[in-house]
DNA sequence: GTCTATACCTGGATAGAC
DNA sequence: GTCTATCCAGGTATAGAC
């Protein structure tokens, strides 16, 4: 791996854990094991480097999306991968919250340049959850659906970092895994 | 009103609108058309102001929760003036997403010594829906019942903000009224 | 490509006059 | 109580040797 790939790698994670604002060049060199000078060949400057965080996100994110549809047989399957992520990460959740959620509200806050494409890190999972709810009969409610979906996903991670709580997600899980069903049921 | 106040108050705006750490003395300072140094004669530190601020939030939610107590006549009037907050604030909501969580979400990537005071926030609302939840009819439940409509006024936000979308409030606010009906029927 | 040294600025915080 | 002047730490960014 090479060092820009190094460099974005430990500020994908800084990022998450610390905010982007937050983490200085000295953290993310001293992760990396690298000078704060020659940071500079690499990247111009901080922005540059959370565009590249952006950038691998996304690809990672396109790359799971495209696992969960190879994986799940029914769209309804695909629909509870996304769902199950709050309990596969949920340690993270619970500690750092979501790293969809809380970049966007950071780049918010600061009116940073980049808020368009943390938002579509957002959009890649509306977009497909939107295709899976209209793959389960949905039609004019299928972007609702996501839209809730993702709401829910949210809130979950939100609460459960503030109040340090992973019985609340599985709660919360099981009760959208509810949900999915009873709607299937109504809808055949 | 004293010059603390004024302080307390700007603040308690530039750290919703730009978050905590961004927002600097200075910015303060202009807002509030006093000179950096005068600062330190209200407060010695910027945390001491953070706290101010929290403590203020805190006392002015007691007051509504107070107000919505008295104005409606049952539980489920009560809970409604809960969910209709996000009608209320709608726009600041799509700007700068609710101010309760994203601070706790902020503290909480600083790791930051009044991440528990920040949290009471929530606590406030949780206690003061529970025991509206319990006025209901739920018992053990009622508690989960809190957190479930917590959390899902959270995700409004954080999606409604990602997306700039006031109308998806909206459709939120109507089904999390309809969530409620619904088990009030069931229950009576 | 990687390093050291350093410039430059911003931000929090202090001292002391008024 | 409010001001100006100033200090100091830390952050971004650059220059130039190796």
């Amino acid at each position: 791996m090479t060092t820009r790939d190094h460099i974005v790698q430990a500020a994908d994670q800084l990022f998450y854990r610390q905010g982007y604002e937050h983490t200085s060049f000295a953290n993310i060199a001293e992760a990396v094991q690298i000078s704060r000078g020659n940071f500079y060949y690499h990247f111009k400057t901080k922005d540059e480097i959370l565009d590249a965080v952006i950038n691998i996100r996304l690809e990672n994110t396109r790359q799971m999306l495209e696992r969960w549809e190879d994986e799940g047989e029914q769209p309804a399957d695909r629909i509870r991968s996304f769902i199950n992520i709050l309990i596969a990460n949920r340690a993270k959740i619970k500690r750092y919250g979501c790293p969809v959620g809380t970049l966007a509200t950071e780049l918010a806050k600061l009116d940073h340049s980049s808020q368009a494409a943390a938002n579509k890190l957002f959009t890649l999972f509306r977009t497909w959850l939107r295709r899976q709810f209209r793959l389960l009969g949905c039609k004019e409610d299928a972007d609702r659906m996501a839209m809730h979906l993702l709401a829910r996903s949210q809130g979950v991670a939100t609460m459960a970092s503030a109040f340090h709580d992973e019985k609340f997600i599985k709660q919360e899980v099981k009760q959208m895994c509810e949900w999915l069903d009873s709607f299937i049921k109504n809808d055949q």
